[in-house]
DNA sequence: TTAGTAATTCGACGGTCATCGTACTACGAA
DNA sequence: TTCGTAGTACGATGACCGTCGAATTACTAA
Protein backbone atom coordinates (compact mmCIF):
# COMPACT_ATOMS: atom_id res chain seq x y z
CA UNK A 1 0.00 0.00 0.00
CA UNK A 2 1.47 3.21 -1.43
CA UNK A 3 1.29 5.74 1.60
CA UNK A 4 1.40 9.42 1.12
CA UNK A 5 3.45 12.48 3.81
CA UNK A 6 1.48 15.35 3.55
CA UNK A 7 3.12 18.86 2.94
CA UNK A 8 4.57 20.10 6.24
CA UNK A 9 8.05 22.21 7.59
CA UNK A 10 11.43 21.09 7.50
CA UNK A 11 12.70 21.35 11.08
CA UNK A 12 14.35 24.14 10.34
CA UNK A 13 11.41 25.81 8.65
CA UNK A 14 9.39 25.90 12.38
CA UNK A 15 8.76 28.66 14.37
CA UNK A 16 8.07 28.60 17.91
CA UNK A 17 5.47 31.38 17.77
CA UNK A 18 3.51 29.41 15.32
CA UNK A 19 3.76 26.14 16.97
CA UNK A 20 3.23 27.87 20.35
CA UNK A 21 0.06 29.34 19.29
CA UNK A 22 -1.10 26.16 17.45
CA UNK A 23 -0.77 24.56 21.57
CA UNK A 24 -2.68 27.28 22.85
CA UNK A 25 -6.18 26.60 21.40
CA UNK A 26 -8.76 23.64 23.88
CA UNK A 27 -9.42 22.07 20.78
CA UNK A 28 -6.05 21.62 19.43
CA UNK A 29 -4.25 20.93 22.74
CA UNK A 30 -6.45 18.02 22.68
CA UNK A 31 -5.55 16.61 19.88
CA UNK A 32 -2.09 16.88 20.59
CA UNK A 33 -2.78 15.05 23.81
CA UNK A 34 -4.57 11.92 22.27
CA UNK A 35 -1.22 12.10 19.95
CA UNK A 36 0.79 12.03 23.01
CA UNK A 37 -0.88 8.98 23.86
CA UNK A 38 -0.46 7.23 21.12
CA UNK A 39 2.94 6.75 19.66
CA UNK A 40 1.89 5.00 16.47
CA UNK A 41 -0.20 7.35 15.64
CA UNK A 42 -4.24 8.20 15.30
CA UNK A 43 -6.38 8.22 12.93
CA UNK A 44 -7.92 11.82 13.11
CA UNK A 45 -11.57 10.92 13.19
CA UNK A 46 -10.72 8.75 16.03
CA UNK A 47 -10.46 11.42 18.60
CA UNK A 48 -13.50 12.64 20.23
CA UNK A 49 -14.13 16.24 19.55
CA UNK A 50 -16.51 18.58 20.09
CA UNK A 51 -16.81 20.16 16.53
CA UNK A 52 -17.79 18.77 13.53
CA UNK A 53 -15.54 17.59 10.82
CA UNK A 54 -14.46 20.42 8.61
CA UNK A 55 -13.48 22.11 11.88
CA UNK A 56 -11.42 18.54 12.69
CA UNK A 57 -9.95 19.18 9.13
CA UNK A 58 -8.77 23.12 9.83
CA UNK A 59 -6.86 22.12 13.66
CA UNK A 60 -5.34 19.38 11.98
CA UNK A 61 -3.87 21.64 9.33
CA UNK A 62 -2.57 24.35 11.31
CA UNK A 63 -0.97 21.61 13.89
CA UNK A 64 0.50 19.96 10.69
CA UNK A 65 1.82 23.41 9.27
CA UNK A 66 3.04 24.66 12.44
CA UNK A 67 5.42 21.22 12.44
CA UNK A 68 3.30 19.70 15.34
CA UNK A 69 2.10 17.10 13.48
CA UNK A 70 3.09 14.17 10.60
CA UNK A 71 0.53 13.33 9.10
CA UNK A 72 0.22 10.41 6.01
CA UNK A 73 -2.56 8.72 4.28
CA UNK A 74 -3.97 5.11 4.73
CA UNK A 75 -6.47 4.59 2.41
CA UNK A 76 -9.18 6.79 2.88
CA UNK A 77 -8.20 7.00 6.60
CA UNK A 78 -5.40 9.61 7.80
CA UNK A 79 -2.81 8.51 10.64
CA UNK A 80 -1.49 11.95 11.85
CA UNK A 81 1.74 11.29 14.33
CA UNK A 82 2.99 13.78 17.03
CA UNK A 83 6.65 14.98 16.07
CA UNK A 84 7.90 14.47 19.55
CA UNK A 85 11.71 13.89 18.63
CA UNK A 86 11.92 17.54 15.78
CA UNK A 87 9.75 19.44 18.66
CA UNK A 88 12.24 17.95 21.20
CA UNK A 89 15.88 18.47 19.72
CA UNK A 90 14.11 22.51 18.46
CA UNK A 91 13.18 23.36 21.86
CA UNK A 92 13.68 20.63 24.77
CA UNK A 93 11.13 20.42 27.82
CA UNK A 94 8.43 22.22 25.65
CA UNK A 95 6.50 19.30 25.12
CA UNK A 96 6.84 17.59 27.80
CA UNK A 97 5.96 20.53 29.89
CA UNK A 98 2.81 21.26 28.16
CA UNK A 99 1.76 17.48 28.67
CA UNK A 100 2.57 17.25 32.10
CA UNK A 101 -0.31 20.38 32.98
CA UNK A 102 -2.82 18.71 34.46
CA UNK A 103 -6.47 19.12 32.12
CA UNK B 1 9.19 52.55 49.79
CA UNK B 2 5.76 50.98 49.53
CA UNK B 3 5.54 48.58 46.87
CA UNK B 4 2.79 46.56 45.58
CA UNK B 5 2.21 44.16 43.45
CA UNK B 6 -0.43 43.77 41.10
CA UNK B 7 -3.26 41.01 41.02
CA UNK B 8 -2.22 38.03 39.85
CA UNK B 9 -3.60 34.50 39.29
CA UNK B 10 -2.40 32.04 42.26
CA UNK B 11 -0.01 28.57 40.75
CA UNK B 12 -3.17 26.59 40.75
CA UNK B 13 -5.23 28.63 38.73
CA UNK B 14 -2.41 29.27 35.80
CA UNK B 15 -4.08 27.30 33.06
CA UNK B 16 -1.69 25.90 30.22
CA UNK B 17 -3.79 27.19 27.32
CA UNK B 18 -3.54 30.57 28.48
CA UNK B 19 0.34 30.25 28.49
CA UNK B 20 0.71 28.93 25.47
CA UNK B 21 -1.93 31.47 24.11
CA UNK B 22 0.21 34.23 25.98
CA UNK B 23 3.83 33.01 24.78
CA UNK B 24 2.23 32.51 21.19
CA UNK B 25 2.58 36.40 20.07
CA UNK B 26 6.08 37.86 18.66
CA UNK B 27 5.60 41.01 21.20
CA UNK B 28 4.92 39.02 23.94
CA UNK B 29 7.76 36.68 23.65
CA UNK B 30 10.18 39.51 22.97
CA UNK B 31 9.16 40.23 26.67
CA UNK B 32 9.28 37.34 27.90
CA UNK B 33 13.17 37.09 26.53
CA UNK B 34 13.87 40.38 27.62
CA UNK B 35 12.78 39.24 31.17
CA UNK B 36 14.54 36.12 30.91
CA UNK B 37 17.56 37.84 30.39
CA UNK B 38 17.38 39.98 33.16
CA UNK B 39 15.92 38.02 36.69
CA UNK B 40 16.22 40.81 38.65
CA UNK B 41 13.15 42.38 36.81
CA UNK B 42 12.85 44.87 34.03
CA UNK B 43 11.44 48.11 33.76
CA UNK B 44 8.03 47.54 31.13
CA UNK B 45 9.25 50.66 29.41
CA UNK B 46 12.91 49.70 28.55
CA UNK B 47 11.73 46.65 26.90
CA UNK B 48 12.14 47.73 22.80
CA UNK B 49 9.18 47.12 21.43
CA UNK B 50 7.50 48.60 17.92
CA UNK B 51 4.55 49.27 19.68
CA UNK B 52 2.84 52.10 21.14
CA UNK B 53 2.97 52.59 25.13
CA UNK B 54 -1.13 51.46 25.41
CA UNK B 55 -0.47 48.49 23.58
CA UNK B 56 2.56 47.48 25.76
CA UNK B 57 0.61 48.11 28.44
CA UNK B 58 -1.90 45.32 26.79
CA UNK B 59 0.42 42.31 26.24
CA UNK B 60 1.70 42.99 30.24
CA UNK B 61 -1.68 42.74 31.26
CA UNK B 62 -2.09 39.37 29.32
CA UNK B 63 1.08 38.17 30.46
CA UNK B 64 0.36 39.15 33.63
CA UNK B 65 -3.23 37.52 34.26
CA UNK B 66 -2.03 34.38 32.35
CA UNK B 67 0.47 33.77 35.35
CA UNK B 68 3.37 34.17 33.11
CA UNK B 69 4.89 37.27 34.99
CA UNK B 70 4.32 39.22 37.85
CA UNK B 71 4.57 42.74 38.20
CA UNK B 72 5.06 45.36 41.73
CA UNK B 73 5.39 49.37 41.66
CA UNK B 74 8.32 50.89 42.10
CA UNK B 75 7.65 54.80 41.77
CA UNK B 76 6.56 55.89 39.18
CA UNK B 77 7.59 53.05 37.04
CA UNK B 78 6.39 48.98 37.23
CA UNK B 79 9.01 46.17 37.30
CA UNK B 80 7.99 43.00 36.20
CA UNK B 81 9.85 39.84 36.87
CA UNK B 82 9.13 36.53 34.96
CA UNK B 83 7.70 33.73 37.28
CA UNK B 84 9.72 31.25 36.13
CA UNK B 85 9.99 28.99 39.63
CA UNK B 86 6.06 28.60 39.09
CA UNK B 87 6.26 28.01 35.52
CA UNK B 88 8.98 25.27 36.10
CA UNK B 89 6.83 23.68 38.30
CA UNK B 90 3.74 23.65 36.76
CA UNK B 91 5.25 23.15 33.17
CA UNK B 92 8.90 21.30 34.01
CA UNK B 93 10.59 22.46 30.86
CA UNK B 94 8.24 24.25 29.09
CA UNK B 95 9.97 27.51 29.58
CA UNK B 96 13.23 26.41 29.00
CA UNK B 97 11.78 24.91 25.92
CA UNK B 98 10.68 28.43 24.34
CA UNK B 99 13.72 30.28 25.50
CA UNK B 100 15.87 27.82 23.47
CA UNK B 101 14.06 28.63 20.06
CA UNK B 102 16.66 30.41 18.15
CA UNK B 103 15.12 34.23 17.35
C1' DT C 1 0.65 73.14 44.64
C1' DT C 2 2.13 72.69 40.08
C1' DA C 3 4.35 70.44 36.49
C1' DG C 4 6.23 66.33 34.56
C1' DT C 5 6.79 61.33 33.94
C1' DA C 6 5.31 56.34 33.78
C1' DA C 7 1.83 53.58 32.93
C1' DT C 8 -3.11 52.21 32.53
C1' DT C 9 -7.91 52.44 30.85
C1' DC C 10 -11.28 53.32 27.47
C1' DG C 11 -13.43 53.25 22.96
C1' DA C 12 -12.89 52.39 18.24
C1' DC C 13 -11.19 50.16 14.14
C1' DG C 14 -9.46 46.56 11.19
C1' DG C 15 -7.74 42.03 10.73
C1' DT C 16 -7.56 37.37 12.11
C1' DC C 17 -9.65 33.12 13.71
C1' DA C 18 -12.91 29.30 15.07
C1' DT C 19 -16.96 27.53 13.49
C1' DC C 20 -20.28 25.77 10.41
C1' DG C 21 -22.71 23.94 6.09
C1' DT C 22 -22.09 22.62 1.55
C1' DA C 23 -19.65 20.83 -2.18
C1' DC C 24 -15.92 18.22 -3.63
C1' DT C 25 -12.07 14.59 -3.87
C1' DA C 26 -10.03 10.05 -2.89
C1' DC C 27 -10.31 5.46 -1.80
C1' DG C 28 -12.47 0.79 -0.91
C1' DA C 29 -16.30 -2.46 -1.26
C1' DA C 30 -20.12 -4.49 -3.55
C1' DT D 1 -19.50 1.27 -12.16
C1' DT D 2 -22.04 2.52 -8.25
C1' DC D 3 -22.29 3.42 -3.55
C1' DG D 4 -20.53 4.61 0.99
C1' DT D 5 -16.96 6.47 3.88
C1' DA D 6 -13.05 9.61 5.30
C1' DG D 7 -11.44 13.73 4.78
C1' DT D 8 -10.56 18.36 2.53
C1' DA D 9 -11.70 22.95 0.34
C1' DC D 10 -14.49 26.89 0.03
C1' DG D 11 -17.35 30.69 1.46
C1' DA D 12 -19.85 32.96 5.10
C1' DT D 13 -20.46 34.53 9.72
C1' DG D 14 -19.72 36.00 14.32
C1' DA D 15 -16.36 36.53 17.88
C1' DC D 16 -11.96 37.62 19.40
C1' DC D 17 -7.55 40.12 19.21
C1' DG D 18 -3.78 43.58 18.28
C1' DT D 19 -3.38 48.24 17.49
C1' DC D 20 -3.91 53.04 18.22
C1' DG D 21 -5.15 57.84 20.20
C1' DA D 22 -7.06 60.29 23.89
C1' DA D 23 -8.16 60.65 28.57
C1' DT D 24 -6.97 59.22 33.27
C1' DT D 25 -4.42 57.65 37.40
C1' DA D 26 -0.27 57.41 40.36
C1' DC D 27 3.83 59.00 41.77
C1' DT D 28 8.08 62.35 41.97
C1' DA D 29 10.34 66.70 41.83
C1' DA D 30 10.56 71.54 41.97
Amino acid sequence: MATKVLPQPAPEEIRVESVLQALGEPVRLTIVRALAANPAGVCCGEIELPVTASTRAHHLKILREAGVLSTHTDGTKRISILRKDDLESLYPGLLSGVLAAKQ
